[in-house]
DNA sequence: TGCTATTATTTTGATATTGGAACTATTTGA
DNA sequence: TCAAATAGTTCCAATATCAAAATAATAGCA
């Protein structure tokens, strides 16, 4: 690859990722959801609506400790997003889910994700997405390289 | 596009998203520079190699107050990455540049970013390359739209 | 020339995020 | 039965950040 152009690509992939997450905050404080930041919004996307995952499972997707985890539930609780449901199989556990409201923003933010994809490719035939995801693929591979830990 | 790859390509960009800054990070913690977060890196390559840029040209581009620059600028001077240059022109501008220690660094983070494009786009021709950069610019141009101060 | 307004930066005070260690509650297993 | 292990919470310290006030320098105008 040329090296002009690795640098353009460089220099989009950068601003494009750096103007993700300001994107997806401004757009909270335009809606009706003001009282909830971008990382508490993607606490609320990894608690998510199917399943009560328990707060260390959570934490553990976040790459956050346990602790933090905690005191964010707690703001969320507060605000009215999450509940906390006890386990009554193991009483240790504390198994999280979701509030109507907290419900609403997960499919507000699943909703900007979905259009977000849609304007980078949304007009592409099956070939180009595959060739995509190659890449993407590439990428992955390229940091799970870097971090073992980044494995999922 | 269908449905099941809007979302599989969702995951991707997104856990693509998430683990570039902690490989970063984590590269740093192995390296020679162990005083350096990551974000102190990112105002190094902004404060950039070449020019002499003043305190408030450099915190719009991080976007970030001149107030909290300057504590970070603060800390890089301590730790011998930074040099403030008053201006001999007009007083009021402090210019920023990179000591040897800084422009070491400057150059690592640099490399990483290289290695991390051909990761992802180094086998592709140039059509393909073309057709990348333009689905990165639908994405920008999303951005923007979105975020009308995300403009350079 | 001598003020006054403007501009660039720094300082200060307050808030938010986070990790780590200590602590509590519960369960497991020898 | 009780010591060890496990899940979560609390508490404290470190860091990052912003907004507003303070400081320093310059520009422009009467």
């Amino acid at each position: 690859m040329d090296f002009t152009t690795a640098r353009r690509l460089n220099q989009l992939l950068t601003s494009v990722y750096g103007d993700i997450l300001r994107v997806e905050e401004l757009a909270l404080r335009k809606s009706q959801f003001k009282d909830i930041s971008i990382k508490e919004v993607h606490a609320i996307d990894a608690i998510s609506m199917y399943e009560h995952k328990t707060t260390s499972q959570v934490a553990r997707e976040l790459r956050i400790t346990p602790g933090t985890l905690t005191t964010m539930v707690n703001h969320l609780v507060r605000k009215d997003y999450v509940m906390r449901l006890r386990s009554d199989d193991d009483r240790r556990f504390v198994r999280l889910g979701l509030t109507r409201r907290g419900r609403l923003i997960y499919r507000a933010h699943e909703s900007f994700h979905r259009h977000m994809v849609e304007s980078f490719a949304g007009d592409m035939n099956d070939e180009q997405l595959h060739f995509i995801e190659k890449a993407l693929l590439n990428l992955q591979a390229f940091l799970e390289f870097a971090d073992p830990t980044a494995k999922k």
